[in-house]
DNA sequence: CTGTTAGCGCCTTCAC
DNA sequence: GTGAAGGCGCTAACAG
């Protein structure tokens, strides 16, 4: 009789209805205190847990909230799922985890899966921004929060961070420190951030076209790409603006075996401040977004959704982190 | 009318029972072609997706893994769920994902959260070799692997590299390169992982007792308690052996503000070989876990104990990665 | 206040 | 080969 125990079994013990021990267990009805404590005590005993299936089948919610994302091992997603968990936690929910690896088609496949496991809402980190999935999962009518995008439709929930402002805080401080020379080298642009922050680098170089030059190479996020991308480069410039951290630790790796001196020769910047930044040699300046809270307002945005239907897009804060990769 | 569809919607508009949709759906059952086809076009145009909550109250099987790990921002941990991931979803599962964030009671309470849940097994990084919750894992009867740690219980499977053997080949490595003063700089010696280590130092020490010196300082996987440990040395080593790549981060970073020369002043190892380990300067001689492998392992073993109730403990090799850090 | 009953969506005997 | 009916464990009417 290893058979896990139901409410039924609950019942019988306490000698009394299913009903009744179902209503001391969700504690929404009045139940005597003698009824009550003679459920409390059977359950106690037989170390009863309810049947979510169950439960979520006859409720239509399973307390579930569905992530789709593209790569957990990405140090950048994971701290997004730690915090979105931790918050979601306090709510009760549970997170069922999917990973597109990268590929499109994984993202409709998976979405389905989810959609499936009937999950109460969603969140996603887009492979490509306007990506079509988008709407797809409007349709399903389950409540979602893009992150690391913004969209604007009024009816999907989004949070990033501001890269643009981000990413022009930066140049302007390289500006002021005299660089006068600077290579770009992007990320994917074909992502929200990698768009913002290519953008950013664009709109400051035009503005300042009087006294600047430049060049710009696209890539991946990448430490290897950030190698060859420097490869690339047909001189080495003033400062050296990387798309994001993984980028500028290809770079930095590169240039030291290339004899280069950072800062003296050149300066080196990232975008992200992941963990490992302050760690390099020298450690990097870049700008550093908070996942783990971009990870919990994504939550407390879906939860809001999921209790007041209210939608929002939020955009966060980033900060200028100096260290010693730059002059200045 | 934005409900979701089910076989009932199927069977109306095919003209058929909501058995025969059942039997197409599933393809368990001989059908005739004729409704085959005119269930499968409904059942096309509707979009349907079956509700996996109804399947698995009745099937008694949701196809979810639970997953119970430390903390998922770690780049251990989150390498380890991509491994598993990928090999679960091609047999069909989904992973639910529970962060412990380190607290042992956080550890039981999580636990009934994925019992609750029903899901067909469970995937556990334990808090603690010898961890009593491992136990109660055993008592709910759901199907489990133990990972980056070694349960002895014929009735769980688990996986885990073979930390001791990887620790003296490094040893032997340091001693062939004419290192006699070591200081080993644990993290934490209740994980297996840890035990293992220190212990393999240990050996070495006790057994080349006539030429060499050591220290042996305790404290966490951290890159902060890297730094702490090496601030209360009594003297710097030929050499600095840390329990994992973190603490080496910790290490290296301090030595540095310090003015010491790696490796000519100091050699420095880690363990793990994590990303970016090969990115420091100089890049670090550690050794290699494949902690990816490892989760595919370990959700190898866990197919295996679902569909044929076979249990086994796998042992992983490891592999010595010398780079900048240490002379020789 | 408590018990009886229906049914969430699906699969699976059991008849035909 | 196909349909009708029961039930997985639970909650929410509806009676009493």
């Amino acid at each position: 009789m290893q058979k896990h125990p139901g409410i039924k079994d609950i019942a019988r013990i306490a000698g009394v209805s299913i009903a009744t021990v179902s209503r001391v267990l969700n504690g929404n009805s009045y139940v005597s205190p003698e009824l009550s404590e003679r459920v409390l005590k059977a359950a106690g005993k037989l170390g009863y847990q309810p049947n979510r299936i169950a439960r979520g089948l006859r409720k239509g919610k399973t307390n579930t909230i569905g992530f789709l994302i593209p790569d957990i091992e990405n140090p950048f997603f994971s701290a997004i799922v730690k915090g979105a968990e931790n918050f979601l936690r306090k709510y009760g929910y549970t997170i069922l985890l999917c990973s597109s690896a990268g590929k499109a088609e994984r993202e409709d496949e998976l979405l389905n899966v989810l959609y499936s496991h009937k999950v109460d809402g969603l969140m996603t980190v887009p492979l490509e921004s306007q990506n079509p999935y988008l709407e797809r999962i409007e349709k399903l009518g389950v409540p979602v929060v893009v992150i690391d995008d913004i969209i604007n439709q009024k009816n999907i929930s989004s949070v990033a961070s501001d890269n643009y402002s981000g990413m022009k805080k930066l140049m302007q401080y390289l500006l002021d420190t005299n660089h006068r020379s600077f290579a770009f080298l992007s990320g994917d642009p074909h992502t929200y951030s990698g768009k913002e922050r290519l953008q950013a680098f664009r709109d400051v170089m035009v503005q300042e076209k009087e006294k600047v030059e430049y060049e710009i190479l696209l890539g991946t996020y990448t430490f290897s790409s950030g190698i060859e991308m420097l490869r690339k480069l047909r001189k080495i410039p003033d400062a050296i603006v990387c798309g994001n951290d993984m980028i500028a630790f290809g770079v930095l790796t590169e240039l030291q075996k290339l004899q280069y001196k950072i800062p003296n020769d050149v300066s080196v910047t990232g975008f992200d401040d992941v963990l490992f930044s302050k760690m390099t040699n020298p450690p990097l300046t870049t700008v550093r977004q908070d996942y783990y809270m971009m990870g919990r307002v994504a939550a407390q945005l879906l939860i809001e959704d999921l209790n007041y239907k209210k939608r929002n897009s939020i955009l966060l804060k980033t900060e200028l982190v100096i260290r010693g990769s730059s002059r200045g």
